[in-house]
DNA sequence: TTGAGTCTGTCCACTTGTGCACACAAGGGA
DNA sequence: TCCCTTGTGTGCACAAGTGGACAGACTCAA
């Protein structure tokens, strides 16, 4: 993205994660020892409801978490997405805490792992990281307030539009985003038929294009018309909360 | 509740909020000289948006307070409750960050206050006392996401049910709920006319008894039967998650 | 190349919820 | 006491969303 030509950064050599790009050198070298990365497959579960939570997750690049909650149906239906600009696991309760939700990984590619034990004790020795996790927890929270106001008055033709941005911000990807109509709908807590319908709508203003399997995006400002405008608040939260806080300048995926 | 005969514990003279009853004597020793008890009257607002997180306020007794999501529209979204169970601001930002939600008194009654900075360099003290408040931050966090699935996939007569059985369990009035038509329709986001008509139909079951202004309970367990399980999930965590860490035995509400 | 399994587009009858309108009831202040 | 404001109950036309059904299309594996 905003590759420099010359030597490369020390930061340009971490793990494609915001968080972690946006920790001060000092800072993050608590954290390199204990760092690991390694891909997971779309689908995978990181966390279940009740599991001991133990690592925290850093989705590097196109890679994509999501958190479930369990309904009495068995069907899950989904809360928020959290892309390069965050991490999953522990960073609210500080770990070693039954998780409530679900954590599946939604898109697959590179995740960045770190025991909570290790990033607690780095809080610990440090206030700038206590400062910077704290921050992130804070705009992830406000990611979860708008989703509940999201879910109780926007129609699913916004809210669909809106799940579909905000997946390509988070993963990079302008072009596509690998669904079918049944997930889509599974996740938006809808029917199919209707999510279909939604889909086809879209299609018939040439906003994007269905394949088996994936959605093609032709017009992206199509979308931002359909959709609600949770995903801008929620990115004007996250740029007010960590301006000023990271060295570097890459921009904030809302 | 549980008073017991004889001389009145150190734990029974703090503020009548749960967070601050249970901690070690050592811990509120810690907090004791910065923690103030007031007055605050139903439809007082203790943030807004935008507004520096500064304080923390913990509902006692009877009093109530609530998150609200603005709304391009105006109309504001009502999203999670917190009585003498919890707290409001700066549980997960830690304070001194532009508040996201509006945070509203629903039920006047005490509060107690205390400056984020002050709980803050507490909790850098003890670590009991981090844990604490860790754990409070999961389980609201948890009420927060519970909320989300359950706007997105929920009836608003269970919903509606789910919010007088919240309200009351919280404030302890076991029979009535001050609350006009309109103010439940809005906090849950849906129309009046609706709201009116469910309510009607609980009162043609008799489950509830509705007056100018107020909703009067006749059967709290109609009411259970109408209502989705979320709150007994969410409690359920609060059960879990804090069980053990209180050194008192009084219930939580969840 | 042929299935088998999955995904997609569409139909239909039905329920839920909206938004507006209007008559009436309750209750506090002058 | 009466008025005026606010809250309540209900009717109506309509929009949004459900859930089941089914035919056809796509694709992978044998």
């Amino acid at each position: 993205m905003d590759a420099r030509i010359g030597k490369v950064t020390e930061v340009e050599s971490r793990p494609a994660n915001n968080l972690l790009r946006r920790l001060s050198q000092a800072d993050y070298a608590l954290l390199a020892p204990h760092v690991t990365v390694e891909d997971s497959a779309a689908g995978q579960l990181l966390y279940n409801p009740g599991d001991d939570v133990q690592v925290v997750h850093f989705p590097c690049g196109p890679s994509l978490a999501t958190f479930l909650v369990p309904n009495e149906d068995g069907r899950d239906v989904e809360t928020i997405l959290v892309g390069r600009e965050g991490a999953v696991g522990g960073i609210v309760s500080e770990g070693f805490l039954p998780a409530y939700t679900r954590i599946c990984v939604k898109f697959g590619g590179p995740f960045a792992r770190i025991h909570v034990a290790k990033l607690e004790a780095a809080k610990l020795r440090s206030a700038s990281m206590r400062n910077i996790f704290a921050r992130y927890a804070d705009c992830m929270l406000a990611q979860i307030f708008q989703s509940t106001a999201c879910n109780a008055i926007h129609s699913i033709e916004q809210r669909t539009a809106k799940w579909i941005l905000a997946a390509m911000e988070r993963t990079g990807d302008e072009s596509s985003v690998p669904l079918t109509h049944e997930q889509l709908a599974t996740l938006l807590g809808v029917g199919r038929s209707y999510a279909s319908r939604v889909l086809q709508s879209f299609k018939a203003e040439r906003i994007l294009d269905t394949r088996r399997g994936s959605i093609l995006v032709r017009s992206r400002d199509g979308l931002r018309q359909r959709a609600c405008l949770c995903n801008d608040a929620v990115k004007m939260h996250f740029e007010e909360v960590l301006r000023g806080v990271y060295p570097t300048e890459e921009r904030e995926a809302g």
